[in-house]
DNA sequence: CGCAAAAACTTGTATATACAACCAAGATCA
DNA sequence: TGATCTTGGTTGTATATACAAGTTTTTGCG
């Protein structure tokens, strides 16, 4: 089978909510009226429903019918983003300036978060992100020379450590925290603050089948960055399997 | 049917998981086990391992087998957390300090979250929460009295607003920003800070299934606060449906 | 022994069917 | 009119079956 069945009917629907032939919170086709038009059983259909329902593109309410819930829902705070792709989509310009690219001996923390000795060497890097002409991200990574021994002969002006990593070693886990920190002089320097002002500090770990790669610290002024999510939970009344 | 047999199968693997008698990357029974041993067609217990897989306790590779994935996957950013729960989870004693709850004219940033007029009245909370002695968030919190009149006469030293609302109003849908500001002077006096240090602010807007309910600024020292996510993928080679 | 083919097992997709649970609207009856 | 019952439509659960597709193990042949 080219593509599942199932999957065409999601394509189909996603469709006509994309389109807006179908608004929010207007009833879809039930299940069998589904399995008639694209001539398949009443249990394909309905995984159709399911699979939209799970993703939170549907809401269904049993003996009522199937709807379109509110459009917004779908980023999430934990989404791993580009910090490119996010320039990119507000429609500004990217630029990345690379200000290191060494091995340097791994500090204690290091060590810790990536399961290497202590001043065992590691790989670390040190970035500028831009959006437009305003430094927007400091960026500096410590990554584990045993899992990306490559990493040091790349070019960062072409892409981004996180895009690279993610095609070179595939993500299984990633863990995040964020701070708020006040900055010191190095980094307000690099992100062209005159004064220390407020930060973001994202902490992001990553590991891959075999363990940690990389340990990056994201730091961003608040006055030009914030982190935003939104969640949306089905209708009241709307089931939930 | 009392509880639906798949449910029945999810927990039964569920506290195998959670015992340890199924490790993590172990090999769970197929579907064809599962479905002899609970004496069910293969179709049900087909779905319990689904929907584990969909809820990232499990997955599958086909041709191969289910197993356990890795367990720490369950937090994520997002997650609406009741900040009594959090602290009362770190082994620390809460208490929340109620300095206000009044009704006021709404101010126009507010309204506009809201959907009010601007210089309507709308209930407006302030509360210090304390993690032991300290004090970890200040709470500011308008709430629409169109959809909660009774906000205002509630006894939030027993109950949290969040906790409240959450179940008075059902919740739909919650948008979150992540910021980091510093302080006024207001604001670190009621956090005991002797001069303004970075602070994470969240602010939470709340949505019922008849529009926004409230909107909360939660203001904590980036030197006591954070918050931490997990993203858990499966591990390579494991399908995604 | 080494290699290839076959078999066995696993998950993935799809169908047809049956009944349960729930809801809304219409029909019926007092 | 007003309350109750019925009916049809919808989603939810469950079964039995069939075949496809991928992996691992076994078998058998050269």
């Amino acid at each position: 089978m080219a593509v599942a069945k199932f999957a065409e009917i999601k394509d189909f629907m996603l469709t006509q909510i994309e389109i807006g032939a179908w608004p929010e919170h207007s009833r879809v086709p039930s299940e069998n009226e589904l399995a008639e038009q694209f001539s398949v059983s009443r249990m394909t259909a309905r995984r159709a429903l399911q699979e939209l329902t799970e993703q939170g593109i549907l809401y269904r309410t049993q003996g009522v019918g199937s709807f379109v819930a509110a459009l917004k829902s779908q980023s999430s705070l934990l989404e791993i983003r580009n910090i490119a792709d996010e320039i990119h989509s507000r429609g500004h310009s990217y630029r990345a300036q690379l200000l290191q690219l060494t091995e340097l001996p791994c500090p204690a923390t290091v060590a810790a978060a990536l399961g290497l000795k202590h001043n065992e060497q590691v790989y670390f890097s040190l970035i500028v992100h831009f959006e437009d002409s305003h430094p927007l991200q400091l960026e500096a990574r410590y990554v584990n020379p045993r899992q990306i021994p490559e990493y040091i002969q790349q070019d960062f002006a072409q892409i981004t450590p996180h895009l690279y990593l993610s095609q070179v070693a595939p993500l299984t886990e990633a863990e995040h925290t964020v701070e708020a920190i006040l900055p010191d002089s190095f980094t307000c320097q690099h992100l062209q603050l005159k004064k220390p002002e407020a930060c973001l500090r994202l902490t992001r770990r990553t590991f891959s089948r075999d363990g940690a790669v990389s340990l990056a610290y994201l730091t961003s002024p608040g006055s030009r960055y914030r982190l935003g999510g939104h969640l949306n939970f089905a209708p009241a009344g709307a089931t939930r399997s």
